[in-house]
DNA sequence: AACCTTCCCGCAACCGTTCCCATCAAATAA
DNA sequence: TTATTTGATGGGAACGGTTGCGGGAAGGTT
């Protein structure tokens, strides 16, 4: 960086006129005269003049950056939605900075305040698991910083959200099993305080007594997402005098570990009992059984939530809403066997 | 936004002392009366006061953002990338502004010169793989503007570069399958024009040469990372009058393709011939059989790439050198046998 | 000829900091 | 006492743009 960067400045002093004409020029403002303008034009492209973008948000109090807040973007759901919010973003001149907070509340506030101090001018969030004061989501909220959640949202708060239909998808899921033939149903939950399990155990209870089949609590067991939960999972199923002929994980991780823990058992999938899982991950369509999920639409999530957020700032006023991507069940082998 | 946000000169009439004494006890300026200096305190955190980063910048002439290019965050690879570089970053201070060139050559330009307009500290670039021209790339190093390369870099600039060992982990493989008893062994390669295919291949004859096997061309096939390529690559080598016993494929999802293929041919795998894949893809541990193939540990390659970066930053003057990141045979299934 | 528009353009304030320099009182040294 | 250092503060010029206001020249209208 040696060298000085030319401003507009210097563009005026070379050209004899004053930085006012410059600027008005550069931004092509109608009252200037057309020869003074491609001088300009000229003399900035000659001294590869790059305007400077801080000095223009100073003044402007727009930097025309959005703050992406998100768990983890190694999870390839996370990774889906960060790209549509950038796709939209991009298209519409605004770029992204994001951060992680990898499920760590404290990370979760230190990455909102820091954001809102380098004065993005505006956040899209999605919280920890283990968010459960939102006390800095209200203070910003207070101040009128344009918030827009996503995925996982903060209680209360009146800005717009974009969400998955987790009822729906599990009801639909849960449905195609009881179309299969299914009636005892076990269902692999999640903790029992995330709203996203509360909603698919929702979609399931629904399913299941419109069928006008009583839900045993026996059959839900909840994780806490991890390895060793799922021998558990099959063993208390299993020990069940009426053992699940379906079972419905509300996370694909969850469902393929079934597979590969029931195969090993040497049962078979679906003849012994059907499995399907939630979310479309990429490993679902490539395992043997294929495995029955539910898609979510990430990519589309992100462009709705940064769609929200650019309506925001452009000052449109609709009442903040609540957006449902709907997605879309996969039905595969793991429920309909081979093909 | 309708409150007016404090500024150090709001606190500075509030106080009767002048803003440069306010800016000077804020930034913990050892000349200021510690009697002040707490009635500054006192009065910022009453008055929740938030310094204006863009103003600090415009000065400084430091944003504390990184600029970081790669061409799909979808892909997990650079999705650990990322969220290396995130780690280290902020970890000193750094924000990360995330583009995607979406693997078009265009766009990549189009993003690097948005972020030096920004006006970021630094640039993380991992290429697209059609970049050829790299004018852009000249251009920004010509100005002295920071840059680090890091998977697919930049030939001939003379920036930090941080690669994954391609030769090495090709060698390993190849190495793993002689052991295992393979002797014809099938190369799945990618385009002729993209680096880690070359280096990949390298690695393949130098394995095959150290073993004293001479390289049929016949056995290397070149795909474009199209499915299609699949079927047609399997065709070409069982047409051979010597069939391969073991097949090499330089990206994951290629190997996970061909074991498919030939498990729905009735081939036995590795019985009638081995594979293995490059990339530790997720999917590859949780196949059947579950996939011998080589971890680049990406998240180390986004920490070593950001530390370069801020070597670079810092000043620290060392002739900017290739850091190479060894990555780990991960033996398995399909070149082992169940276990 | 006097007046009114319209079109260009320059002046100067402003955005919110940082930081160099000057000032001045109090403390120390001669 | 006087000279010198030290510590705390204020003034003001940057940083690189944008923008409201006013003015002058050119042209058109009564």
């Amino acid at each position: 960086m040696s060298k000085h960067q030319v401003t507009i400045v210097d563009i005026a002093r070379e050209l004899g006129i004053s930085k006012s004409t410059v600027s008005r020029a550069l931004a092509n403002h109608p009252n200037v005269h057309p020869q003074t303008h491609t001088r300009v034009w000229e003399a900035a492209k000659f001294h590869e003049y790059q305007p400077n973008l801080l000095a223009k948000s100073l003044i402007q109090r727009k930097t025309h950056h959005l703050g992406v807040v998100i768990p983890d973007i190694e999870k390839p759901f996370f990774a889906s939605i960060v790209s549509g919010i950038q796709h939209v973003a991009n298209r519409s001149g605004y770029r992204i900075i994001i951060t992680q907070s990898n499920e760590s509340p404290e990370e979760e506030v230190a990455n909102i305040q820091a954001l809102v101090l380098s004065r993005v001018d505006g956040l899209l969030v999605c919280h920890t698991r283990e968010t459960t004061h939102f006390d800095h989501m209200h203070q910003i909220y207070r101040k009128g910083f344009p918030v827009t959640g996503f995925a996982r949202i903060c209680p209360g708060l009146n800005v717009p959200n974009v969400v998955e239909n987790d009822v729906q998808g599990a009801y639909l899921m849960v449905r195609h099993l009881l179309e299969g033939g299914a009636r005892h149903i076990g269902l692999l939950s999640g903790p029992k305080n995330l709203t996203a399990c509360r909603l698919r155990e929702k979609g399931y209870r629904k399913a299941l007594q419109e069928a006008g089949i009583r839900v045993n609590p026996r059959w839900i067991v909840n994780t806490r997402f991890m390895k060793e939960d799922i021998a558990k999972a099959v063993d208390h199923w299993m020990g069940l005098p009426h053992p699940p002929d379906g079972l419905f994980a509300i996370y694909d991780a969850g469902a393929v570990a079934l597979i590969r823990h029931l195969k090993a058992q040497g049962r078979r999938i679906p003849d012994d009992l059907q499995i399907a899982g939630f979310g479309n991950d990429p490993v679902a369509e490539l395992m043997e059984p294929s495995l029955t999920t539910y898609a979510q639409f990430p990519f589309k999530i992100g462009e709705m939530a940064c769609q929200q957020m650019l309506d925001l700032l452009a000052g449109v006023k609709t009442a903040p809403k609540e957006i449902v991507v709907t997605g879309k069940l996969l039905k595969r082998q793991s429920t309909l066997g081979p093909v």
